[in-house]
DNA sequence: TCTCTAATCCCAC
DNA sequence: GTGGGATTAGAGA
């Protein structure tokens, strides 16, 4: 298959990602391709589209993931400075003064 | 029966 | 190894 060819699929791709059966031959004729080698491009390019796509969504989900437990990590360090200071003031607050008589 | 997807094969680079 | 065309198996209308 030509750059042409490949070039002109690509562009029938960009506007439709599936073919009806005479858009399918009349596509084959304007490149002189068999019908066949059309709808076998245009099922590997989807097939390759949408891996694609997978791909990239992965990327932003692991991203998100990542952020959340950096965020998650973050809050628990907050936490575990709260319950600190909380006991302290509990320590500090329960606390009496030492009687030396005792 | 036809078309599609998913998986895979195969080959040039 | 990777990219891309071709083949195959199985599902759905």
């Amino acid at each position: 298959m030509s750059d042409g060819q490949a070039r002109f699929l690509e562009l029938s791709f960009g506007k439709e990602r599936k073919l009806e059966t005479p858009r399918k031959v009349q596509l084959a004729a304007e490149l002189g391709l068999d019908a066949k080698q059309v709808a076998v491009w245009f099922q590997n390019r989807r097939a390759r589209h949408k891996s694609k796509l997978m791909e990239e969504e992965f990327s932003r989900l692991r991203a998100a993931h990542d952020a959340a437990v950096l965020h998650n990590c973050h809050l628990e360090t907050e936490v575990v400075g709260q319950w600190h200071h909380t006991k302290l003031d509990l320590c500090t607050h329960t606390t009496r003064p030492h009687n030396s008589d005792d």
